[in-house]
DNA sequence: CGGCTGTTTGATGAGTGTCAACGAATGTGG
DNA sequence: CCACATTCGTTGACACTCATCAAACAGCCG
């Protein structure tokens, strides 16, 4: 198993080289984690009849705005995309963070509307899965439409869990224990990756004060618990963060 | 429309009262809020046959507990039921409140393996849906199928949404609101309802000190936005209760 | 009546948001 | 390649919200 550190970059090329030789499924570098997890071959074939394989898109383009028509799931091919809504002053809240693998779109099927607007942090790629279609194959397929029950009620709990944390260390420990995670879900070291985030997004998403967020860094850094510069993270300390992610 | 006040007594009554003569999901005065909704006649033929109907259960009774295997979907017939997780050091976290015709048990779909523990506020009422055959009946009825990834999607959605707010005034009126809007959409008034949680049990799922949620409900009272005694609920103004939720 | 549990009230301090200012990094146009 | 503008991150001072501790009170049930 790869644990080197993350890279966005690598992946990006990676994945572009790989589109241009290949839009199915079976051959992504992500298909173990993604919607075709636990599919066999027929299933693997028609899903891809259906996907649009990878776009690209840059900085700050977004994949759909909340209010939108939902007509199609997306999946984060590379880059990382922020999902947010606004508040009623118009102030942007961030609701989520996504890598690659994971799907977006899904809080738009109950009402035909994205409930989102979902926004690419860096430049990215992604595949597109129109609803319908993906719907219909669920019906001649068990085991797609199972993974797609699966994949929803992940999302679920891990928005479930994301409602504890009450200190801001908490939160931000309880943040990058699932980032990290989440990386070595796809194969990646989880003690070093890159997180083109910028600290206003990550105060935002974490419910803190850009002011407090700084300083928190600056206190784990001096601790000895990690070191974050230039949007590059290593964790040093594993357990004195879960410590903090699990008391307060 | 019914915009009479919530009362948990009479709705259990009249639940119970149900359950001796039909176990139909059509006869069921929550269906159009529940898992049904939307179905034709064949579908709700076919999920009353699977649906294991009404039970009681008495206050402080779980339907299931965090880590067991994951069999069946619950559903609310009666009563308020609670949510949880535990922490690190054993405490009790409220993760959500689960109102009559609300769907419970969707996120131990992913590793089979409920993720919570849902227990019984007061007493109250259930329907058991096993999954496998849920599962097999979506594949059969594409709208059964449709109507699953709503309400998944609208969990999702709803969950989402409650990440948002950061006083704790404005977490408590967004809370208070929720409850209105589901009460709405139960048919029953949304400035007036029974709300049988304690303030314990509320502060814990606000992540708020009791202390500091008895001094907002006084605080609230005093400026006639609501009066609530003894597990009691009556808005009396509701643009404030929203400016509230709005801002902070 | 006494022993619970649930709720209220007050005093206090830690944790964080806010404001203001500065410094560092990045991007832009000449 | 250099000035400039702009965004991004850091630092300090301060105020305020809210958690915590302690204690009294209220409601409920044996």
């Amino acid at each position: 198993m790869n644990t080197a550190p993350f890279k966005h970059q690598q992946l990006h090329k990676l994945v572009n080289t790989l589109a241009k030789t290949a839009n199915q499924c079976e051959k992504c570098a992500l298909n173990n984690i993604c919607l075709p997890s636990g599919l066999d071959q027929k299933e693997l074939d028609h899903l891809a009849e259906i996907i649009q394989s990878s776009k690209t898109v840059n900085k700050g383009q977004t994949l759909f705005r909340n209010g939108d028509p939902f007509d199609a799931l997306y999946v984060v091919h590379a880059g990382i995309f922020k999902s947010t809504i606004e508040d009623k002053s118009g102030k942007e809240k961030i609701i989520q963070f996504h890598l690659p693998g994971e799907v977006v779109g899904l809080d738009g099927i109950y009402d035909s509307r994205y409930q989102t607007t979902v926004t690419a942090l860096n430049s990215g790629a992604y595949c597109q899965i129109p609803f319908g279609d993906l719907l219909q194959a669920a019906q001649s397929y068990p085991e797609l439409q199972k993974q797609l029950f699966r994949l929803m009620s992940k999302n679920l709990n891990s928005c479930e869990r994301q409602h504890g944390e009450l200190s801001a260390p908490a939160k931000l420990a309880a943040f990058f224990l699932s980032l990290a995670r989440r990386f070595r879900e796809r194969g990646f070291s989880p003690m070093e990756f890159d997180l083109p985030i910028s600290q206003r997004d990550m105060a935002n998403f974490l419910g803190m004060a850009e002011e407090t967020l700084s300083r928190l860094l600056k206190k784990l850094h001096n601790q000895g618990i990690l070191e974050y510069k230039r949007h590059h993270l290593k964790i040093l300390d594993m357990d004195a963060l879960q410590a903090l992610a699990g008391e307060g």
